[in-house]
DNA sequence: GTATTATTAGAGTATATACTCTAGGGAGTC
DNA sequence: GACTCCCTAGAGTATATACTCTAATAATAC
């Protein structure tokens, strides 16, 4: 692998599991045992290593995101979507963690995130309208489709965060990929009243696939480091 | 005003302003024209600054939040609800943006913050059942009610940064506490399919008032600099 | 008054951080 | 061999950051 990708890889790793902000550049080039100037040679600064995460981010989610327009949609693709986009999420962790901060530090980070953000807005709204097509759920006015989807967007994108400060062991760092996806839980709940009856029994046993396993909060238990 | 409530109150101006991680001691010294030395006469670290201020916002909180167990609740209750708590959120607008980094550096507040989303989530499922009880909401099972109460939690936590993220000017100090309060129309909509034919007209009423005026992004009209 | 305590100034420090600069190695080509 | 191009090492630097230390001043108690 060169030297370049092998900072990228290792740059998102260590984001993830500490946070951008605990992260330096000479922490990243002391775990792949290169020099300083090694990693400058690669990269001009810290904004331009996270640019280029985000690039590959964009286009995972994108990818996931992708809505085939030559067929109904199904309760199945619904589920897809929903766990591709919080796997999605988790391989890149770090970057909703400190999102305003690394906006404000990149003016071109800052344009591409906003019109990531509308196309996946558009995306949930698309598969909304879809789901109605394929009478799995009612259908709605286009504007209360697109409230809908920001508060989609919303639960998903701070799901994360909220299981970080609310729940779980004493640091951030101990969250599994299992209990992110928990949050596809939360989503459907969204949806319940929705619900096509015809359908309401496939998707509610969907969403019990992903209801929460553990106490509330204010307990270490069975937490796993991640 | 004492010294100590001088450097507290610098502190949460400048980093709603600039965000914690861009404000150092030095900084809040120099804003209030005493020396380094005074400002740790008064407060052993920075942690310790942010925790006292995180006492604060809790104290504001739990005020807004107290529910009035002698009466029924009101549509105005409600909307007298979320203006508070939006007001609180914005008064403390620092605290959700770096909110990870601060739990991770002072185990106290990452304690106590727990407690404090346990009781705001509690208030707001009261707040569902109260409502229900009033005949404004259709009555949901617990288990309804308490995803719900975390989805309005997690919308209510999550608007201010979609904002600076997703919308707005060049930076993300440029918003106002009306944009904010926008997000009232996002709580509101969670609510919309559950509410009693009865009083569906005033919420939507009460909806409406909050709806966004801006387009939906990429557009720097009518920002107002916070 | 004096003693004590609370408050303040301001220089100073250890460490960290992002990044630079120079020198050079290795592989391919002529 | 010499030239070139890509890559790498590693010492070094300017700045920032959180925090300390000492000495002095103001307030209060007796």
């Amino acid at each position: 692998m060169k030297t370049r990708d092998k900072i990228l890889l290792c740059s998102l790793e260590l984001f993830n599991e500490r946070g951008e902000r605990n992260v330096t550049t000479n922490h990243i080039a002391a775990h792949l045992a290169i020099s300083p100037g090694n990693l400058y040679y690669h990269f001009r600064n810290k904004p331009d290593i996270i640019y280029e995460i985000f690039l590959e981010y964009e286009k995972l989610v994108d990818y996931y995101l992708d809505i085939p327009e030559d067929r109904p949609m199904t309760v199945d693709d619904m589920a897809f979507y929903l766990e591709s986009v919080f796997d999605g999420l988790w391989s890149y962790r770090f970057f909703h963690r400190d999102l305003e901060y690394l906006l404000d530090s990149d003016p071109r980070l800052r344009r591409d995130y906003r019109k990531f953000t509308d196309r996946c807005l558009a995306s949930i709204s698309r598969i909304f309208e879809k789901l109605a097509e394929a009478g799995i759920i009612r259908h709605q006015d286009e504007e209360l489709r697109s409230a809908m989807s920001l508060n989609v967007w919303l639960v998903i994108t701070n799901w994360m965060a909220f299981l970080k400060t609310a729940h779980g062991g004493e640091d951030s760092a101990s969250l599994s990929l299992i209990e992110l996806k928990q949050g596809i839980y939360q989503v459907l709940t969204l949806e319940i009243p929705y619900l096509a009856p015809e359908y309401r029994d496939q998707v509610m046993a969907l969403r019990e696939k992903y209801r929460p396993s553990l106490p509330e909060s204010g307990c270490d238990m069975n937490v796993i480091a991640g």
